[in-house]
DNA sequence: ATGGTTTTTACTGCGTC
DNA sequence: GACGCGGTAAAAACCAT
């Protein structure tokens, strides 16, 4: 018998694992936006700033028992390399040596021969029908890990799929990153679900340039005729406004604040971020809650000169429809 | 590529705690 | 004296052409 085996694929593991690894680096805390630690010992994803728990339970993929010396490591040693979710079968699909020997070594009969030559072959078909497919997987793993770092729920990650699944069926990937199309597909996607995240909030937890996720978003969006308007600033304002620990009333006001501003259409070439940070900070204003201008900008990723311009055009706007 | 618009950067002055 | 806020000028980024 030919020896079939496991794959081990040390090469690709160790790599995965390093770039896992560099990108939850850029994670934040939630709630302080202090850096993530792991807690190896308890499988917890803790806020090195503020000690909150982002994540709990983390999977242990290391051997479960403990060995001092090589002859013990072999003999408590059972199965291969670690599983792991990057690869889309988790490095568990079967190999077929290309060698016509037996597990061993002595050369095969003819029709043993032939019989193998067959096994390859199909295993090989299944294989290749599995490149797409690998593609996909590591796609949507992106996706995923993208969107729980943004704090996306389930249906967005659901639609980003979809999106990608079409721009893999329509050849729109050839010269472009798996990232950078996963990334944009995400991207259209928080959009069209109205819980839109800004490119600058997708840069930071991709792995690929703002100005590709731009490029990448536009083209895909174009050859699959998605249909996005332009991001309405309202969807931002519950955001921010909670991250801030504002009322909702504050959070109704600043509403209102955009409702009159587009009604005169004052937003036309504005960005909607810039926007609804303004608002959120003016309607924080109106209802004597303290936020400092800077404390919107960061959580806004907008700067402070820009929600200076903006609420007061904001306010401006606001009398200009209660008067008249 | 270009030009017009918006946003950012950097700096300054003012008032308050 | 640091902080929050406002304004300005120039640079950079963005977008349609």
């Amino acid at each position: 018998m030919t020896d079939t085996r496991t794959r081990t694929n040390d090469e690709t593991e160790t790599s995965d694992e390093r770039t896992e690894e560099r990108a939850d680096e850029r994670q934040r805390c939630p709630e302080c936006g202090g850096p993530l630690v792991t807690d190896e010992e308890r499988g917890e994803r803790v806020c090195a700033d503020c000690g909150l728990v982002v994540e709990e339970d983390a999977v242990d993929r290391g051997p479960e028992w403990r060995a001092f010396d090589a002859a013990e490591r072999e003999q408590k040693s059972r199965v291969g390399a670690p599983t792991t979710t990057m690869m889309h079968d988790k490095g568990l699909s079967t190999n077929i040596d290309w060698r016509d020997k037996d597990a061993y070594g002595n050369s095969l009969g003819s029709r043993q021969r032939e019989k193998m030559q067959r096994l390859r072959k199909w295993n090989e078909r299944f294989r290749t029908r599995d490149s797409k497919e690998r593609n996909l997987k590591q796609a949507l793993g992106e996706i995923d890990r993208m969107a729980s770092a943004l704090g996306l729920p389930d249906n967005v990650r659901e639609m980003a799929s979809v999106i990608y699944r079409r721009a893999l069926d329509e050849n729109l990937l050839p010269g472009r990153s798996i990232e950078g199309v996963a990334t944009g597909a995400l991207y259209a996607a928080a959009r069209q679900a109205r819980t839109p995240r800004s490119l600058d909030e997708l840069t930071a937890v991709s792995r690929v340039e703002k100005d590709e996720i731009a490029r990448t978003y536009r083209y895909v969006a174009r050859e699959l005729g998605l249909e996005i308007e332009p991001a309405d600033p309202k969807s931002y304002v519950p955001r921010f406004a909670s991250e801030l620990d504002l009322s909702d009333e504050t959070e109704r006001r600043a509403r209102s604040l955009l409702d009159s501003a587009i009604k005169q259409g004052l937003h036309s070439g504005k960005s909607p971020v810039g926007l609804a940070a303004a608002a959120v900070y003016a309607a924080a204003l109106l209802t004597n809650e303290k936020v400092t201008q800077s404390e919107v900008s960061e959580v806004a990723s907008i700067s402070e000169v820009t929600i200076r311009n903006r609420y007061h055009e904001l306010l401006d706007a606001e009398e200009g429809t209660v008067a008249p």
